[in-house]
DNA sequence: AATCTGCGCAACCGCGTTGGA
DNA sequence: ATCCAACGCGGTTGCGCAGAT
């Protein structure tokens, strides 16, 4: 079991690639496949070992990856799946198709970290670090907000990707059944759910760019990243603030999903409330509340019906009370 | 010009998971 | 149910390069 060596190391070549090495697995592949990775080097004639081969395949010579610079849209991704899935490099490539887990890896521990850091949050739990909770001008409250919105927009992101998981499961072991009910709920959750709201933090990482004049604001987001940073807290602003009445009962289950999921959730009790905070525009606010420590808005849907805004976030609940994708341990 | 230092990235290591025997 | 080889993933290392001294 794990922990002993792939392959004989004492025989094989290691280190960088060769020009020539990259040619001949990239001959094989193209004609074979890779089929089993241990038959492979011996197949190409190359000195390596089959994780060898695999990993110079799958990082570097397979096709379909982009290189170069991530946009500032790539890494708007990148923090917002981080702030969802942690370390899951694999699950976060998932959603750059045409990036490696390795590459975003790499461009994590690089560049955004850091940059993350200095913009005064906690790149491990994307909440705001002790700088920004004891600001000059006192705005605690929006900084505990901001991480409560952090977590609420990572408990939806998750919910989301895991019915996309189980629908593309159901779609391959039932191709010509009829559609089950998670499905239709998908297909529902389309254009409700796309594009989900964005965390302040990315907004604010979005300002960067623009205050350093190097993209526009709305209509180009696949643009250069920024390559300094500014203060975060000037960016933490716009937390609405909520009164309403109480919305019982789904929010308990929410929190054990939560839990479940084992990142930076996992101290989260939370109530919610729903209610409409402009009757005249039929905005509709959805509070999450953390024992002993203050209220959350998520924010309203501007413009849009009361009535299909409680649709919206009842399908919110009935995503993350089916089907979670581990088993809770509790 | 030589040396030092920090950064970026490719590659490796080792552990957990998976699936077949 | 158990074992184990192969695979996949995340953490870490080490090399090459560029800029600073």
């Amino acid at each position: 079991m794990g922990g002993s060596p792939c392959c004989d190391t004492t025989s094989l070549k290691r280190g960088p690639w060769t020009p020539e090495e990259d040619r001949k697995l990239l001959a094989y592949i193209q004609e074979h496949g890779h089929g089993s990775w241990r038959c492979v080097p011996e197949n190409a004639g190359l000195q390596r070992c089959g994780k060898s081969c695999r990993l110079r395949w799958t990082n570097y010579l397979r096709p379909d990856i982009k290189r170069g610079k991530f946009s500032l849209r790539e890494e708007q991704t990148i923090i917002q799946l981080h702030a969802l899935l942690g370390n899951r490099w694999s699950a976060i490539a998932t959603h750059l198709p045409n990036r490696t887990d390795n590459e975003i890896k790499n461009y994590w521990n690089t560049h955004l970290k850091k940059r993350l850091a200095k913009m005064g949050i906690d790149p491990v739990t994307h909440k705001p670090s002790h700088a920004v909770l004891t600001s000059p001008n006192g705005d605690s409250k929006n900084a505990a907000n901001l991480s409560h919105m952090a977590q609420w927009e990572s408990a939806r992101l998750e919910a989301e990707a895991r019915l996309v998981k189980d629908s593309k499961l159901r779609q391959t072991q039932h191709a010509s059944a009829s559609a089950p009910a998670p499905a239709q709920l998908l297909n529902k959750m389309a254009t409700r759910l796309t594009p989900p709201r964005r965390l302040d933090v990315l907004n604010a990482w979005e300002n960067v760019g623009s205050k350093l004049k190097i993209g526009s604001s709305g209509s180009n987001r696949d643009i250069p990243s920024p390559t300094s940073t500014l203060s975060f807290l000037e960016n933490v602003s716009t937390i609405s603030r909520v009164e309403s009445s109480e919305i019982t009962g789904i929010l308990g289950t929410l929190g054990t999903e939560i839990d479940a999921f084992g990142t930076q959730q996992c101290d989260i009790n939370m109530t919610w409330t729903m209610e409409s905070t402009d009757e005249n525009a039929n905005f509709v606010h959805l509070l999450l509340s953390r024992s002993g420590d203050g209220i959350l808005t998520n924010g309203g849907r501007d413009g849009e019906e009361l009535e299909d805004n409680k649709n919206y976030w009842n399908d919110i609940m009935n995503l993350m009370t089916c089907q979670p994708s581990r088993s809770p341990n509790l």
